[in-house]
DNA sequence: ATAATCTCTATTAGATTAGTATAGTATACA
DNA sequence: TGTATACTATACTAATCTAATAGAGATTAT
């Protein structure tokens, strides 16, 4: 498992958008000023994500982009497994495997195992909502701070 | 987290020499046999946990490779961090992260630091006597099924 | 001496990743 | 109906990482 930098920004992409959820669209120009990455390379991400159905897009002059769904129904695993892939630490873990040559690599196998069920666990278990609501009390806990 | 190709043989080289403990030194030539991977790959791997105080070695015509410590006392999670770093989903995690400028950032890695905290806990556990263990109640289950 | 073995560093080939470039297509609106 | 603005799609490049190879050298039992 190893998130990668476009797939760091693709979760902070649809965590801005689900910020913004019910707002309309917003322009790849904005979020890449938001997020403070190139928008040329925001647009490969959300091109990806469109195709994941994460999000979607309104063309022409005041398109843009939004959520395809609610923030609720968005898991942080689900988009981390379609941009980065698999969550195991190495690729030996899931189903094709099961007759594997040597005994050594069993041995460890069922362990990376484990390791990827606990982490499925903790990422499949927190929603793009979830993590809005956290943005929001850290911003209040700012404006108490000040 | 990611084991890499390097970082599962160096696994499974402590493993072959945890199996074989107490016997004396093993020759590159005949680990590279087990493993089945290259003379000259291995020795790398060996050099590097050599460095690391996992294995020590023995230089001349007799000469060959032997734990440093016994099996009970390498836990896997040591080797992983040694030779494939960090066990983290992404490089954010550890100390001196702890000003990160973005909101965003910081929501997700708490996330990553649980992620990384409960993989740290199941590679800690299991020290390489374990994983002989398995190996050889595996050999025993072959012996009955045949 | 010499053969077998470990030591060390450099190099190469291929894959992956981040980022750039360019030529489109669709739509609102004057 | 023209045009500006936005999304679509694919190709390309530079840098980095990884697996693997190469070769010269150091050590030790016999």
């Amino acid at each position: 498992m190893k998130i990668t930098y476009k797939g760091d920004y693709a979760l902070k992409t649809i965590l801005d958008l689900s910020i913004h959820y019910g707002n309309g669209v917003i322009a790849i120009h904005d979020l890449a000023k938001r997020l403070d990455i190139p928008v040329k390379f925001l647009e490969q991400i959300l091109l990806e994500l469109k195709k994941g159905g994460f999000v979607e897009s309104r063309r022409g002059k005041i398109g843009g982009y939004l959520l395809a769904k609610h923030p609720s129904r968005i898991k942080l695993g689900e988009v981390v497994r379609y941009i980065d892939g698999p969550i195991e630490p190495i690729a030996c873990v899931g189903s094709g495997y099961s007759n594997c040559k040597d005994l050594y690599r069993c041995v460890f196998r069922k362990i990376w195992r484990d390791v990827a069920e606990s982490a499925t666990e903790i990422v499949d278990n927190v929603t793009f909502e979830d993590l809005v609501s956290k943005v929001k009390s850290a911003k209040q806990r700012l404006v108490y701070a000040v």
